[in-house]
DNA sequence: CGTGACTTTGATCAACTTCAAGCTACGTGG
DNA sequence: CCACGTAGCTTGAAGTTGATCAAAGTCACG
């Protein structure tokens, strides 16, 4: 899953109406261009950064897919997110420079350099790539919001399907099948992130297969129905008093 | 709780080490406050703005507090998160230029607006405002992610201890007493916010209290034991084993 | 003093976790 | 090529935490 890593910088990478280059005009993705340093490649498991390490650079992903976890003083994880093509890591550490979080690789993978220093001056020249800046920064807090809804009120067999659901939409704006597609993260990534055990995870995953709304095989997996998995997220009140 | 309300602008504000000026130089700040208009008044449960409502400006608590909330398909309410004064409102509509929450005064309060398209102009010709919006966005997504990692793997009271220790972090940043403040939301904020009942919260409170490490009183708190209550949040290994 | 909103407390219940065992896929060495 | 080992995943049974249901208590305010 993801992208062959290629060598293509901004002007020609197939991910840059997603990335940073958005809403640029072409000679200023060229300016972006020269500030970006292409391409760091990662292997499965292998750190992209460290938590509370100083942070110089912004990375946004090449190919491949990465999660981000916090560490906590007990030593327990939390992943924070996973990140796909085209997203950009490290935004975290904009507030105290240093990284919050740690990042590794799912798979094998590569990611663009983005020097912050170098970041900063050319959102001053560039007033299109500041916008676009907040607007990353923007879609950050709000996933993040949509998180926090999450994890606060939803049960193990939403939470899952949520889960599937927004893999489904991020591979699918892509440009991948959003309905077939293979986890590239650990059931235990998994559940932790979503707040849940292993074990109920994998029981949500059975049950959704048992209903005939998904078809898992290992980390293979294949959405049959998406509407259905969709009220599942979103149980409106029509759905509810089926009688009634 | 909160500051009394004050018609002062960006150099004479005592948020200003807190807020949009922190880091800028005088005539700087005074260039800000040009374009930041004081100061619009919200009485208790007064909406500042709507979910989905077009975003054309941000706000800065001057006084009092609010509350976020995202509303779902079904109706049901998820609390994001609290503000105090010199807290920045409204960037999770930076992406779409659509709020994604809806936010009300939980006390009589004021804020500063400040007009999105003004403010960005503004960035473009004051690097150091660019800095600390970033900064602020920074923040802002570094302190969600503490909410992730809250709410993923913490058990009732381990939530309950986190929120008062937030609040007793933030209100002695503003100058004021980091153990004896009122609570300016009710129990169901709290519980909606920390995805428990009210219930729930109340017990945790009053086992809380019971164990001498908080007095409570209604809406008002004294903390007692702050050490052990910090030890309840982040129970290190060597708290746990206390024999073996 | 009475009303209503908010909060506390108690008893029962359900969902998810924990503990335990077995299964599957995959890689390695005999 | 197959036996074996291991990591990851699934499934089952028992245990806990927090939710739900219900009722009583407290405070503010008219």
């Amino acid at each position: 899953m993801g992208f062959a890593p290629t060598k293509a910088s901004c002007p020609d990478c197939r991910l840059s109406e997603l990335c940073l280059p958005f809403g640029l005009q072409r000679n200023e993705v060229q300016q972006l261009a020269t500030i970006v340093k292409n391409q760091r490649v990662l292997q499965t498991d292998g750190y992209l950064y460290l938590q509370s390490a100083e942070c110089l650079h912004l990375y946004a992903v090449k190919s491949g897919s990465f999660r981000s976890f916090i560490l906590n003083a007990d030593g327990l994880e939390q992943t924070i997110g996973f990140y796909l093509p085209g997203e950009i890591m490290g935004l975290d550490a904009l507030q105290s420079g240093r990284y919050s979080c740690s990042t590794i690789a799912l798979e094998t993978g590569s990611v663009c350099e983005v020097p912050l220093s170098r970041l900063n001056e050319l959102c001053s020249e560039i007033p299109g790539l500041q916008i676009q800046m907040m607007r990353i920064l923007g879609k950050e807090i709000a996933s993040d919001h949509d998180k926090i809804v999450l994890l606060g009120h939803r049960t193990a067999k939403e939470r899952v399907a949520t889960f599937l659901l927004m893999l489904s939409r991020r591979y699918g704006a892509l440009g991948f099948s959003g309905t077939t597609f293979n986890l590239s993260m650990r059931r235990q990534d998994i559940a932790n992130f979503l707040g849940l055990t292993i074990e109920t995870v994998s029981r949500q995953l059975a049950e959704l297969s048992k209903q005939g709304i998904i078809i898992v095989k290992q980390r293979g997996v294949e959405i049959i129905d998406l509407p259905l998995l969709t009220t599942i997220v979103e149980p409106c009140v029509t759905h509810r008093h089926t009688i009634a």
